[in-house]
DNA sequence: AGGGCAACCTGGGGGC
DNA sequence: TGCCCCCAGGTTGCCC
């Protein structure tokens, strides 16, 4: 579910809350809770101070004050709330992380639920400046090392169709299934143009574009459709409202009033007007 | 090397 | 009410 602007929620919400608090027990529940790669069970987290909450993409880790890192990805359905320890126990519970109290009544969890279990938490080296598991992620648009001519360039020589690429960690992360549709809506390109066939101009439009979709997505808190994602306090975000094309199968386009069309491809769905996205 | 696609899960909703 | 099929914010690994 949570593409960056919901992860960025999360993280920002996190920070708030957390840092600098100790962590004084671990617990996993589930045995997917924690991802086999991880170099020490989750129990090995506690005792340490929580020095930064960072985030790349889709990708988010607490910096310890230990030459280890604990790396959250929310998956499909992943949530981090922060509750008081009193806080009747979710029905997806994954994981809960206790920290040194910020109430005198007792003590606050971090609490990881996930329904679906393609999330997980993850104890790691680092490589560089990001755990491991992330080396391989490329600079999200909103790091300050992000080069958008060196995406461009990229994307150009693909011959893949426009959405895969975007969809592509390894090529500028943070962009998920709703973001990308709302880019290439915004950009007018048609998700199954061959990228090698986009002038650059036209790829700048899309990533650009992707760029402001999700700024404006994290000042309303994110996408929230259902229960599968919330902020650390358990609110909703409200961008849905926003929304031009993803979900929209059969409303009329803003722009143009054509009917908004939904076609599978690359094992998902894309929303787009025919009208707009040539 | 790069692309395409199935697999990993649980649960909600619609049709019959 | 129940069953079956389709759908869902992601990533990976395997096969060609």
């Amino acid at each position: 579910m949570p593409e960056l602007p919901e992860v960025e929620t999360v993280r920002s919400g996190l920070e708030k809350y957390i840092l600098g608090k100790k962590i004084t027990n671990a617990e996993s529940f589930h045995p997917r809770a924690v991802k086999p790669g991880s170099i020490a069970p989750l129990s090995a987290v506690i005792g340490s101070k929580i020095k930064a909450v960072k985030r790349r993409g889709k990708f988010l880790w607490l910096e310890l004050d230990r030459d280890f890192t604990l790396v959250a990805h929310l998956g499909m359905s992943g949530q981090l709330l922060v509750q008081p320890a009193l806080a009747p126990l979710q029905s997806h519970l994954r994981a809960k992380l206790t920290l040194a109290g910020r109430f005198k009544s007792g003590s606050d969890q971090i609490r990881f639920i996930d329904q679906r279990t393609f999330g997980w938490l993850c104890v790691e080296e680092f490589v560089g400046e990001v755990p491991a598991s992330v080396a391989h992620i490329a600079i999200d648009p909103f790091e300050e090392s992000f080069d958008i001519n060196k995406v461009i360039t990229r994307i150009k020589s693909k011959k893949c169709a426009i959405k895969p690429a975007i969809l592509n960690q390894e090529i500028v992360s943070g962009i998920g299934n709703i973001y990308a549709d709302e880019a290439l809506w915004r950009a007018k390109i048609h998700p199954e143009v061959v990228c090698e066939d986009l002038s650059e101009i036209e790829i700048k439009k899309v990533i650009t574009s992707a760029m402001s979709v999700m700024k404006s997505a994290i000042k309303s808190g994110g996408t929230s459709f259902d229960e599968q994602y919330k902020n650390v306090n358990g609110e909703s975000g409200y961008f849905s409202r926003s929304l031009k094309v993803y979900g929209r199968e059969g409303e009329k386009c803003s722009r143009c009033g054509s009917a908004i069309h939904r076609i599978a491809f690359a094992n998902r769905s894309s929303h787009f007007c025919p009208r707009c996205q040539r």
